[in-house]
DNA sequence: GTCTATATCCAGATAGAC
DNA sequence: GTCTATCTGGATATAGAC
């Protein structure tokens, strides 16, 4: 059984994903959870409140694979593998979470600060060793973790304005988008190799 | 002599930009004009029609490189050098377009369908041709396309949370980002001359 | 074309019964 | 914990003088 409280924070992603903070309604919020609007101020005070809880969740979402997957004490290789992979199937269920939180961001710089200070976790110290290791210091450990990165989420966030580019369909641009999983390893994997 | 109307688009931009559609205020809008609220709507009717107005030049800044340089009769090396560094010039200037537009297409989906309907130059077909030709069939047009366009988008992106986490100030990371063009150059290149 | 003053609406938040 | 009814502020939009 699921708590209104969840059923409620749930309910509050579809729409603030879809809206943003100012253009989620909470009368919306409530119709999807099947309550009152009151109910919402009873479990979260207020709309930003709310917001912020929603708004942290899809963060960690965001960089979950970054800190999991750089940190291990898996191979490089192994590594890269599995960011890419994990990265675009967690996207696939999720797409619409990278260009909220790249849009709430951009509304609201400092709150990456705020959300870093706590969080030594995220560290890329690791990922820089074995990248320095690994090719006798010739690769810039920055460009290809930027490039990595970029070559997965982008074409999620970007994806309306490629569809049409590339007309394709839903299912097809879907599909794009798993095919490209191999591409990707083979692309940067590659660059380790010379 | 700047005209009042240009003025209004350009003071409304920097603040859709930042709030969005439903965050922004006519009010801060006005202020930044240094007018009165009443003439925002004697020039523009409505706020949505202001919006429509700011998003669509926006829209065009963020894809014109890809129309401009991409259906020239350069040749392919020659199509990709300027596409990199004209897209990252760009978007040193203007970094807060491509989350304004992307997230909008994200709240608003259908509004790609109707800019595209009247857009038949934005094609890729000469650039497809380009690199079938150049390497015999054996590189995917769409693959490289959707990378080169990731390389250098996407850092602008997702520029602050890439700052927190590779511990840049603000001058390192736009450092970083005119940095990449050439890396990006070398990447994408050295894809066609295997 | 530009302003002041105002109408109108709507959304977040609360009061209070059950 | 859950509801109905209501308060209140604020934002878009308009009326009308200059």
């Amino acid at each position: 059984m699921i708590t209104t409280e969840e059923n409620i924070l749930q309910q509050a992603g579809t729409v603030f994903y879809r809206k943003g903070l100012a253009g989620a309604r909470m009368q919306e919020i409530a119709d999807l959870a099947g309550i009152n609007k009151a109910m919402l101020h009873y479990y979260f005070k207020t709309k930003e409140q709310l917001f912020d809880r929603v708004f942290l969740q899809a963060f960690e979402h965001f960089v979950e694979n970054i800190t999991t997957v750089l940190n291990g004490n898996a191979s490089l290789e192994d590594k890269i593998v599995s960011y890419v992979n994990q990265t675009v199937d967690a996207l696939a269920q999720n797409p619409g979470i990278p260009v909220f939180v790249l849009n709430e961001l951009s509304h609201n710089p400092q709150r990456i600060t705020e959300i870093f200070a706590g969080e030594e976790k995220i560290n890329l110290k690791l990922f820089r060793e074995q990248v320095d290791k690994y090719s006798g210091g010739k690769i810039d450990y920055e460009n290809l973790f930027i490039d990595m990165v970029a070559l997965c989420v982008y074409p999620f966030v970007v994806a309306p304005v490629f569809k049409q580019l590339l007309h394709k369909s839903d299912e097809q641009y879907t599909a794009l988008l798993q095919s490209r999983k191999d591409h990707v390893v083979r692309e940067i994997l590659g660059r380790l190799s010379v």
